[in-house]
Parts: C-alpha cells; structure tokens; sequence
DNA sequence: GTCTATACACGGATAGAC
DNA sequence: GTCTATCCGTGTATAGAC
C-alpha cells in the first residue's frame, strides 16, 4: 500500500497487464522458432521466464491468446515503399516495383509469415477467431485498395477494374504466391510470378489526360 | 500359414496393408469433420472401429499418416469440365468457364479444402513431410500447365505468357482465392475475383491464326 | 492483487498378453 | 500377427499461499 516506501518491494511486482504484453512477445518468438504447434503454455511461460501458473491468470484461457496475438499482428508497413515508385516510370514498372517492394518484407521474415498463416489457420476452425480473422482481412483489403489508388494517381494512369477489385486480386495473389514459395522457398520463382501478375495489370490501365 | 484351410480364421482378421487404407479413409473423415488438430489417433481409431493399439502396428508413427494423407490426398478431377469449353466462344469466355467450373469444385467441399490446407500448413514445419508438400505442387504445376496449354489450343488463341507462367499465376490465385473464401465465405466475391482475374488473362490473348 | 504448486485430462507411444 | 493395459510427457485449469 505505501508506495512511495518500498521502491524495493516491486522487485518481481509486475502488473498483470505487462505481464501480458511480456507473454505475447515471447509467445512470438516460440512462434517463430519452433512453430505455432509447439507454443504450448510451458514453452511460452518459460521463455518469458515466468512460472507456468502466471499464464491462466493473464488470460484465463489460451484462446485468449490467440486473440490477442490476432489483434497484435503486425501489418507490413507500406510507407517507405512509396520512395522507389516515380511518376517518370512506366505503370508496369511503378506496379513491379511496388510489390516486389511488398515481397521484399515477406522474403526477409518468412518465419513470422508462416506464423501468420497457422494462426489465420486456426481461426478458420474456431468461430470466436473467425470473427477477429475476419476483419483483419477487411482491414488488410482496405489498405490495399488505399494503394492501389494512391498508385494509379501518383503514377499517372486509371485501372478498367475498380481499385477495390484490384486490391482484392493483389492480396489474394500475394497470398498464393507466398504460400507456393514457403513451400519451394524460391526466390526467383516467387518474383518472376509477380512480375508477371504486375504486367497482366499494367495492360489494364490507360495514362491519364493531364500531361498533353 | 495354412492359407486353404481355414476361411472363418480370417472373421477378424484383416490385413495390415487394408487397416492403413480403412485408417487413412477414417482419419480423412474426422478431419473433415472436426479439423485436423481433433484427429487423435484415439479418435480415428474409433471412427474405424479398431482398437487403439492398431494404429501403431499400422503406421507406427503418426508423421507416417500424415504421410499417407498427402501422398493419397485426392486431386480434384479436371475432365470433366471441359465439356463446358466451346471453341466458338471467346477466350475470356472459356477461360472464366473453366476457371469458375474448377472453383464450383472447391466450393462444393470446403470442409475437404480446409484439410488440405492444414496438411499443407504441417508439411511446411516438418522437413520430413516437406519434400512430399514440395512434389505434390510441382504435380499441380504441371497438370495446370496442360490445362492452359489445351485451353489455348482448343479455344483458338495463344498467350503473351508461357503456359507455365500463365498455370503458376493461375494456381497461386486459386489458392488466395480460397483461403480468402474460407474467411468470408461469400461465394460472389470469390467468383468476382476469377472472373476478374479471367479478363485479365484474356487481355494477353491473340487469337490463333487458323480461321481467316 | 500477484504468484505457485498441484490436480486432472488427454495424446502418443510401447511392452507384453493373446 | 493382433490387441490390451499401461507409461510418460504435455496442456489446461484451479485452489490456495504470499
């Protein structure tokens, strides 16, 4: 109670909510390493270094660690992508560029993206993830469909299909192509394919009029 | 040994090679039923009939069954849908045919698709099982790249991509599509897309020079 | 409020009986 | 060759100590 005395006392005091936050990222790291199969209670507790106990009282249920690992799930940040499209290049090439720019984030965490898909796997099965699964897609499409129009009008051209349909098309596309090269792990392959993909659109757009 | 004499010996007895078969059939059905992760070696032996111990004589493993699966796991069978193609109609027309007649397939049996996927997904984190993963696309590769390549020839028009670019965009965007469908379960989303996804491919078409 | 030790259930695997 | 009883490890949950 008297917490301005003993500053000592909080030597191993820590709130249920850090504790939390602290499970969550080691719940990651095993994750990572060792698959989201063999993130079991033990494992995580012990890579926080924790007592086994302290789980269930952070989150009653393991299920609520899914949920929240969903809710926690990193998105690949899009910004600094930006700097390599140009107005002076071809649609084709600002579209390449842009998602192999995307692919790039990808292929250099492959472990953290197959834990994405065994999570989103799960939460196919289980109705209280479904939801939460759910809408990270829509909010993962709403973003895309933000950069594809940010895209056509930096780059100077409109799309015959809506910015929407394309964004579904990329997303569902990126999501293919990734799982194909988590199995082959071939770079080339993986590049070539969205290479190809960037060209089927660019055939779709026309410049737009401003730059008679 | 006496193999003539005794035929109401053999009331229970049953041989190894046809416990596997009647093991891989119950667990393909638990799995459909309750997901891969409910699929015990406890509960596919009820779902068989059999008695506990008579999966490990069988498999003596259970990595073994997950072997068995992906080496059994059935294709889904493109024959008959050619009966829709029709050479007078137009390429994007024979390509959305085909590609929504592949679709109705997998949306016919989700539950069967989602097994798939979560065997994919094992597959992906056992080295043991990679290799089986690996081949089976490879397999899937191929049988799209005939699929394009007499989609081209009977429909009268050639691609600006080789056929085997063309079938690897093709499956990787089938299976984004799916697991996307598996997600928000709206089928006219996902045919939107392939129908979508279809025009682009048809934009790279040029018709065969045969019929001046 | 924070933490620990323990109970309980279950899955995979095996030794040994029939 | 077929099957049963049992072991060991593991995951979840809770009762109760600090």
């Amino acid at each position: 109670m008297k917490e301005s005395t003993a500053p000592q006392g909080a030597r191993k005091r820590i709130s249920a909510d850090e504790r939390r936050r602290l499970l969550v990222a080691a719940a990651l790291r095993v994750m990572r390493r060792d698959g989201v199969a063999a993130a079991t209670t033990r494992a995580i507790c012990a890579e926080a270094s924790m007592p086994h106990g302290a789980f269930h009282y952070c989150f009653h249920t393991k299920k609520d660690l899914y949920a929240a690992l969903l809710a926690t799930e990193v998105e690949i940040d899009l910004e600094p992508m930006w700097a390599d499209a140009s107005p002076s290049a071809t649609p084709a090439e600002n579209i390449t560029t842009l998602l192999l720019a995307y692919w790039a984030a990808i292929e250099a965490e492959p472990d953290a993206q197959l834990v994405l898909y065994e999570l989103a796997d799960l939460s196919l099965r289980d109705p209280d993830l479904h939801d939460l699964a759910e809408w990270e897609e829509r909010a993962g499409i709403d973003k895309a469909t933000e950069a594809v129009a940010r895209l056509a009008a930096e780059g100077g051209f409109t799309l015959r299909l809506s910015d929407r349909a394309v964004a579904e098309l990329v997303v569902s596309m990126l999501d293919g192509v990734a799982r194909a090269w988590l199995r082959h792990r071939d770079n080339d392959r993986a590049r070539t394919a969205l290479t190809d993909f960037a060209g089927l659109l660019a055939a779709q757009t026309t410049p737009t009029k401003d730059t008679p």
